[in-house]
DNA sequence: CCTTATTATCTTAGTATTGAGATATTCAAT
DNA sequence: ATTGAATATCTCAATACTAAGATAATAAGG
């Protein structure tokens, strides 16, 4: 009798889970969007866009590093890096370097000139970011943090 | 005498929180991508970006919009806009419609085609989100999109 | 040595998108 | 009515990417 008397698998229930999940894509474009608009602003008048200073602080942080490493790092196609870094080797921020062992292989590294940039430029990004996500106090902000690496990793794996 | 005893406005606090907003940031771009990676498979099969699915949906739920109401809803420049309507007018998916109080404005509205394609697509699209954020709980995805509409309102309105 | 598969980068063509300015229309105040 | 400011869309040139394939080097097995 139970059977009969329990809901169907209630296409309410599915419903309720699916309308959930679309307020949180919603929600988690437009946060990720406003803080971006919020941070770029500060590396604008470096002339320098999101994608590429993220290559000069991966350099910056880790030091020289191959292609792929970047590439894998920041997730941009392996077209993208090599324009990227071309870029940034046109401006004198950013050099190739031959690997001792592998011929195939490039490091990029900063210049004297790209490390002087990003020790200008770092810090007042990171308070810039700092700034942007200060509408949340530090303990939601590592709560946000907690939840939002087991949804990355979980959305990430079923790739 | 306090004010010397005072800890300068210690530069660790200060890092403690830039060290936690650089990790939420790092983490809300991944997240997101990976969210997006799983989300726009079930759309290439009918060759629809994200943001071309995003037009469909709004003018599917609210019936014919201007165009420069779709454009602030899904957040692309006045170019994007005209440019994305066009492609899915020559598609046979969506119409322009005159306005009668204004002569300068357009509304977009689906057509017959364009109502089919997103009763066909629209669920499929919504359980393939659900699916991809079933890393977290209900509850869970609850607090997060909480903490992350105060975060996107708080970074937004210092624009 | 060869052959085959894999890896690392680069090339090229195409797509998506922005931003500045052009055009047309409306609104408000004279 | 006329002017001027604001608004709605469109045009066009430029940017930022991606995806697919080309090139070159390495690695592993026979």
């Amino acid at each position: 009798m139970k059977t009969t008397l329990t809901a169907p698998r209630s296409t309410k229930a599915t419903d309720a889970a699916t309308a959930t999940a679309l307020k949180l894509y919603v929600v988690l474009a437009r946060a990720q969007r406003a803080i971006g608009e919020q941070t770029q602003a500060d590396l604008e008048p470096h002339g320098l866009s999101i994608t590429e200073f993220a290559i000069m602080e991966a350099l910056h942080t880790k030091g020289p590093l191959l292609l792929g490493e970047v590439q894998r790092k920041i997730l941009v196609s392996s077209g993208g890096i090599t324009f990227l870094v071309d870029k940034l080797t046109d401006r004198g921020l950013v050099e190739r370097q031959l690997c001792p062992n592998d011929r195939r292989a490039r490091y990029a590294a900063l210049t004297r000139k790209g490390v002087a940039l990003m020790k200008e430029v770092f810090p007042r990004h990171a308070a810039a970011i700092r700034d942007a996500m200060s509408g949340l106090s530090q303990a939601e902000q590592k709560e946000v943090t907690a939840l939002l690496k087991r949804l990355g990793l979980a959305a990430g794996g079923k790739a």
